[in-house]
DNA sequence: AAGTGGAGCAACCGCCAGAGC
DNA sequence: GGCTCTGGCGGTTGCTCCACT
């Protein structure tokens, strides 16, 4: 290809938005032809766009299997657990949340998490960060999820905890019943209406208000977070018992909260057979 | 009502690895 | 072996919306 004709490639590219006639192209070619061969295919298609640019725009956003909306208590904490084995490897872990796209659990990530990381003025890699996330977010996540679970779905958690009894397993959600904070929830639970937060911040910020100095306390969990592969939530405790209270009682709504309990061991399962 | 700043997110950029020639 | 093309990935940018003043 010769200069002059990558000049009037180049010049004819489409950028930014995508329109709703791109859009449409491009779904029905995709829907005739497939995928692939991008560039190929939006020279096909007759799109001026850039091959990675359409597969961008399939991927992220016409794919029929995305899924739109918040990401859900249960995505949240499984983001935080496979970004605490694999790091910023955003499309290894998408691979695990179903219709979410590496792109839409970077930017979770960046404005969510590492927003707080920022209010607490420190690095969002830093031990002390990921400690936080380690044994102060993640078991408040999952005890959110038992929670909302408890007053939505009071069979499966009946069935699952039977079998936790008997197998000793310890999954996300029912190990917790072990520990003191779980009575304080599901006390809660039972009495008083519990909806899930739909971010991590009301767990940590609005009702839990940490600094810099507060590590010492709050990272009261020295015995590992995983056991066995399996999620254990039993190491936590919490020192304020009025604001766990305050904490449970939040009043947002998640309306796409699609996974139970034996969804999240199922995921477990699966994540444990591919270490 | 207008201006401003922050949050959220779609899209782009640059780099890299693998395949094909 | 070297070159080109392509696709995938993580990082970054810039636009839009919204709350606040």
């Amino acid at each position: 290809m010769d200069m002059q004709h990558v000049n009037e490639d180049h010049m004819d590219l489409k950028r930014g938005s995508w329109t709703v006639e791109e859009d449409f192209t491009l779904i029905n070619h995709i829907a005739i032809h497939g995928e692939g061969r991008w560039n190929s295919l939006a020279r096909c298609a007759g799109l001026k766009r850039t091959g990675k640019s359409c597969r961008l725009r399939w991927l992220n956003y016409l794919r029929p299997d995305v899924r739109r909306g918040n990401i859900t208590l249960e995505e949240q904490l499984l983001i935080l657990e496979l970004h605490s084995r694999w790091g910023n490897r955003w499309s290894k872990i998408a691979q695990h949340l179903p219709g979410r796209t590496d792109n839409e659990i970077k930017n979770y990530w960046r404005t969510r998490v590492q927003k707080h990381a920022k209010q607490l003025k420190c690095d969002v890699n830093s031990k002390q960060f990921k400690d936080t996330l380690r044994y102060l977010w993640m078991p408040r996540l999952a005890e959110r999820i038992q929670a909302s679970s408890n007053s939505a779905a009071t069979t499966t958690i009946t069935t699952t905890n039977n079998s936790n009894n008997n197998n000793n397993n310890h999954v996300s959600t029912s190990v917790t019943q072990e520990n003191s904070s779980v009575t304080a929830s599901s006390e809660n639970s039972m009495g008083t209406q519990v909806s899930p937060v739909s971010d991590i911040s009301d767990c940590c910020y609005n009702n839990y208000p940490i600094n810099q100095n507060d590590y010492g306390e709050l990272l009261i969990s020295p015995t590992g977070y995983f056991q066995n592969g399996a999620l254990d939530f039993r190491t936590v405790d919490y020192n304020n018992q009025q604001n766990m209270s305050q904490w449970m009682e939040g009043t947002e709504d998640v309306s796409d909260n699609l996974w139970n309990i034996e969804d999240m061991l199922f995921l477990q399962q699966q994540l444990n057979n591919d270490v």
